[in-house]
DNA sequence: TATTGTTATACTCTATAACTATA
DNA sequence: TATAGTTATAGAGTATAACAATA
């Protein structure tokens, strides 16, 4: 382990992560506010609709990043609003299956087009390659985080 | 605004970001458990140490994206652990004067190491030249949301 | 016994408004 | 009056453990 000093704050990659994706929430968190959803249900809500399939509750878990504590009562908020439905799967009592209703199908038409704009502006900015390329890099670094996870794994066995 | 259907969720750009953030803080979160220190408080700590001169409560939270009343609880409890020095400003004794204490330099001293190792992993997976496009291309997402802010007002204007 | 999901609990952060002190 | 910062308050998420139901 060496003596160098930190990198300079702002070259901090957790921090560069936080701030592009601070200045492209910033303006989307209103329309979230206005519709009275929280980012964490609308990251829920996104998951359900990119799903071509009932999601149980693990996978939701595995694709929002949220715990399942968490999600439990995020799913009870979007139920309460009447924006989601709930099975359980047949071959296995426990699994439940959710799935957005027209209620929830609804909002997402209502916001998403919204995003999609803020979407387009960046891309228009950024140019479809770079975007492109950012997308990339960024699995890239997710990759490398999960290998580093592998790597300590198999150092600790 | 188009009707274009949402494009999928894995390729959301702050999906994106946030896959990839969690790749990295999810190895260094159990190092900042450790230290019983937040994430938060972190930042805070790493924003005063990259910053050779104290800070304003405002200026820490431009640099942090902390909201003021998060920030004043985030230093109440720094201070509390006697990691922070408070002065006031000569010119001005509304304003805060804060910085690191021997005993947060400390811990910063402490910890910067491990956070440089998980970043030198990642460094190496992706080699020099891709982590600086990378913080290129996320400077330039930055960028982008900061110029929709101020197209967004113009309109409005 | 292991897995799926919920409930319990304590803490932290977010977000907005109201407030104090200084300018 | 405006600015710097704190306090108040309500709501939501994080994190860990304990639990119920099912396998």
């Amino acid at each position: 382990m060496s003596d160098a000093p930190l990198r300079p704050f702002a070259q901090s990659l957790p921090m560069a992560l936080l701030k592009a994706r601070e200045a492209v929430m910033s303006h989307f968190r209103p329309i979230l506010a206005a519709e009275n959803i929280t980012e964490q249900q609308w990251r829920v809500l996104r998951a359900l609709a990119d799903a071509d399939q009932p999601l149980s509750v693990s996978q939701i878990v595995e694709r929002t990043f949220l715990l399942g504590p968490s999600l439990s009562r995020i799913l009870a908020g979007l139920e309460r609003r009447g924006m989601l439905d709930r099975d359980t799967a047949s071959e296995d009592a426990r699994r439940a299956l959710i799935s957005a209703n027209p209620a929830g199908r609804a909002l997402l038409a209502k916001i998403g087009p919204l995003s999609e704009a803020r979407y387009r502006w960046i891309e228009e900015r950024l140019g479809a390659g770079q975007l492109d390329r950012l997308y990339e890099l960024l699995a890239l670094v997710a990759d490398a985080g999960l290998d580093a996870g592998v790597a300590e794994a198999e150092a600790e066995a």
